[in-house]
DNA sequence: GCCAACGTTGGC
DNA sequence: GCCAACGTTGGC
């Protein structure tokens, strides 16, 4: 099997939407406070140029609202270090840092978001992780497959 | 706001 | 190593 270059990331629009993305400097920004060793490992993976689904979850419809791409391969989340950080982990040593993000960059907003609901009705996505019954993996592989057939559905 | 599903922790 | 208790996620 050739490398995984395709992704989906969930992100609570209340936290932080695709259009605070589009707005952060350079369009890019970290990825923090990833807390799932599962989640953790697909960074890991990922290479510069991979494709990512940016995916707003608990809000109302959850949804698939564009693409980003990753900049950078992994490196140490410093908000674990950070005893002030919600997402601080006093287990966590600098010299062995537990928990890793990468950078992303916008690049395109849906011109509908794609709601769970549409993408569950789809036969060609039954596979996707992210439909998968209690599924609440953050960072998730997404087959070449499952990207096109989600390319397609945003044209229309 | 509810709660099912899941991941992690810790007592034993 | 088992598993109950707990905290979190995220759809509804």
């Amino acid at each position: 099997m050739g490398a995984q270059r395709y992704w989906l990331m969930k992100s609570e629009p209340t936290a932080f939407s695709i259009d605070d993305l589009i707005r952060a400097p350079n369009h890019a920004t970290y990825w923090d406070g990833v807390r799932n060793y599962q989640a953790r490992n697909f960074m890991r993976s990922m290479a510069v140029g991979d494709h990512v689904l940016f995916y707003h979850s608990n809000t109302d419809p959850p949804a698939v609202v564009g693409i980003a791409e990753v900049v950078t391969t992994a490196y140490p989340d410093s908000t674990q270090f950070d005893k002030k950080d919600k997402h601080y982990d006093p287990e966590s040593k600098p010299s062995k840092p537990r928990w890793d993000m990468v950078d992303i960059r916008f690049v395109r907003k849906f011109v509908r978001p794609l709601t769970l609901d549409e993408l569950r009705k789809e036969p060609t996505l039954k596979g996707m992780v992210l439909l998968q019954k209690g599924s609440r993996l953050s960072v998730q592989p997404v087959s070449p497959l499952e990207w096109r057939h989600i390319m397609k559905l945003a044209e229309d």
